[in-house]
DNA sequence: ATCATAATTAACAAATTGACGAACTCAAGT
DNA sequence: ACTTGAGTTCGTCAATTTGTTAATTATGAT
């Protein structure tokens, strides 16, 4: 998990237009000064500020490595807090909104709000409520282990957003093998449907719906919601 | 999607312990000779030679820079392929496990961890290394079209394990069928070897192994590779 | 206005890099 | 057996980096 962030640190360093700003912003999300750093480095604090100012244009692999190392080592060494700081917020972000409804909304209301066309489901389903709905990302919720405990919130009579998605056979695979089932499946911007989707889908009895608005948009359509 | 490649391909590189050999598996998945990528840089490949030897101990970040950005931006013109295979995570339940080292590993040394037994398979081929590993079941493997897209993950230079192997004829066809070809191919209790799987293994210049280990002994021995 | 702390800049010596070219090994064809 | 291509090793040298010291400029806080 260090390792991983020393990694992303120092990539952003290399690839930055200007490696010495990069620099600085992690050490000052670190919360150390110049002369804090130096110190853990061993050099003075007119070294850091060099480099911050590229005045040295192409400083070493090896400086750059003592650097980030330096700053992780010594966040580890006052409990890690930044550090984790740093993963908390990438690991739930296969999850972009989730909400739910006071009252039952009717799948056939919902669909129309966000401009959905249907792809799949009997029309005497579309009146069934829903009362809530999740949106994640497709690729993120696959790869993020156990995604789909938190994927459903206080009720599965709910809608799924899948962002991200390709052909969509991925999504579909995914909740066909979850014992828990979603009332509605509805992908956004997909490139193409696959027909797997669709049949895979009419098996579960569920409602699948295309949209070519993106989250965002959405989101503001779903606020209205009660 | 490029820039975040480039990003990880030098964080990777700087943060590596022998910075020389995870560049030269960049380079090898770019499938560039060092003159190719010399050419590229306009510098003459003892220059990439050089680097990847480790000569320069703490090498720029701006070589660092050059090197990844040539790269990425070959493939840009060559289509992409590699780039966006990196990020096509395809979720296809054939694949049981797949992953990446950060070094490469000598094939004899995987065959030792995992008590393999060689089928076929020139001695001089045994110390090349390999980069990652897939491992997938061979009946869903085959039946599944477009598997073989997902079978290689960032490098070619990998092991492939099949599982629910009788003969391994099937396996070793497909595999002959496929351009991209792996280093090794390794079948998880397989009932018998039919010849023909070995004699075109050797066609290919395939390592071939047999183990009696099962999937879930194979990947915790493999974790403990880096 | 003053004091302390943080950051910037300049000048400089020693070490290292970045690049070349030439000689060399090693494997793969023909 | 000969050739070609890919990769390795190394002496060389200008250009850059690494680090030091010392002086200078913000930036606050009292």
């Amino acid at each position: 998990m260090q390792k991983q962030l020393t990694r992303r640190m120092a990539g952003e360093i290399v690839i930055s237009e200007k490696p010495g700003d990069t620099l600085k912003k992690w050490r000052t999300i670190f919360k150390l000064s110049q002369k804090n750093l130096a110190s853990l480095l061993n050099v003075k604090p007119s070294v850091v500020c060099d480099f911050e100012k590229g005045r040295r244009a192409s400083p070493g692999i090896g400086t750059v490595r003592k650097f980030v190392e330096a700053m992780v080592e010594y966040d580890k060494a006052q409990g890690g807090k930044i550090v984790s700081s740093m993963f908390a917020k990438d690991n739930n972000n296969a999850v972009y909104d989730i909400r739910e409804f006071n009252t039952g909304t009717a799948i056939s209301k919902l669909i129309r709000d966000i401009d959905g066309e249907i792809l799949s489901g009997n029309k005497d389903i579309l009146e069934r409520p829903i009362y809530g709905y999740t949106i994640v990302d497709s690729l993120k919720a696959i790869t993020t282990f156990n995604v789909f405990g938190d994927l459903y919130g206080w009720s599965n009579e709910r809608a799924i957003f899948f962002s991200g998605v390709h052909y969509g056979r991925s999504p579909m695979i995914a909740i066909r093998a979850h014992p828990v089932k979603p009332r509605v499946v509805i992908y956004i911007k997909p490139k193409t449907i696959d027909k797997l989707a669709t049949k895979l889908a009419e098996m579960e009895r569920i409602v699948l719906v295309k949209t070519e608005l993106d989250e965002e948009e959405i989101v503001t359509i779903l606020k209205k919601f009660n």
